[in-house]
DNA sequence: GTAATATATGAATAATTGCTCATATATTCA
DNA sequence: TGAATATATGAGCAATTATTCATATATTAC
């Protein structure tokens, strides 16, 4: 089952989404439901930049979605696919 | 469901293992049963150097196996889980 | 209109990472 | 024992990346 190189890459760089501390953070924050930009810096304490910048990223990868409100963004799980790979990931890290 | 510091690490490392093209492609082969390290470097077209130092990362995180025979050494996944995962954003990258 | 609030973005910097090259270890065969 | 083969590993370099700081855009209230 060998992948051409550009199905890998486009694998890679949905688990590259997924492979930094804080965005897996802010992940977890989401499983619960949508929350606003400021609630998820408040959350981990980081700065509403740095939020905004991986908030961005995990956009693109389609692994966050955006809903304005007023001057608000709030942000919440894509797609059933995302939590099924976090809690799939939790689980291999958790007892694996 | 906030992940502590630690745990979310863990997760991202997960991730991060599976975050790069070669290592990837390096699964995708083995998704078909297990492959020497020579087979696999032939495969890809990278040195066995380079096949090497990433399988390292690969069985740090338990992701895939090796067992050893004779002067080779033939590398498998390591568990249910990792081909689970594997699919699982392979689907995501195809579909969503 | 101006001020205040919420988010986004560009540039710069520090840290991480994947590869290459050279070398080391382990195993088989003569 | 010595040569050949298979894999592993350390150092170094180039490329990527997460954060900070400063600034920009958008929305609401006055």
């Amino acid at each position: 089952m060998k992948l051409t190189e550009l199905k890998a890459i486009k694998l890679a760089e949905l688990f590259s989404a997924l492979s930094d501390a804080s965005r897996i953070r802010l992940i977890s924050l989401l499983m619960d439901g949508e929350l606003s930009v400021r609630a998820l810096a408040d959350g981990l304490g980081m700065t509403e930049s740095a939020v905004s910048h991986q908030l961005r990223g995990l956009r693109q990868m389609h692994l966050v979605r955006a809903r304005k409100s007023g001057r608000q963004v709030f942000y919440s799980i894509d797609d059933d696919h995302v939590s099924r790979l976090f809690t799939l990931g939790l689980d291999h890290v958790q007892h694996g």
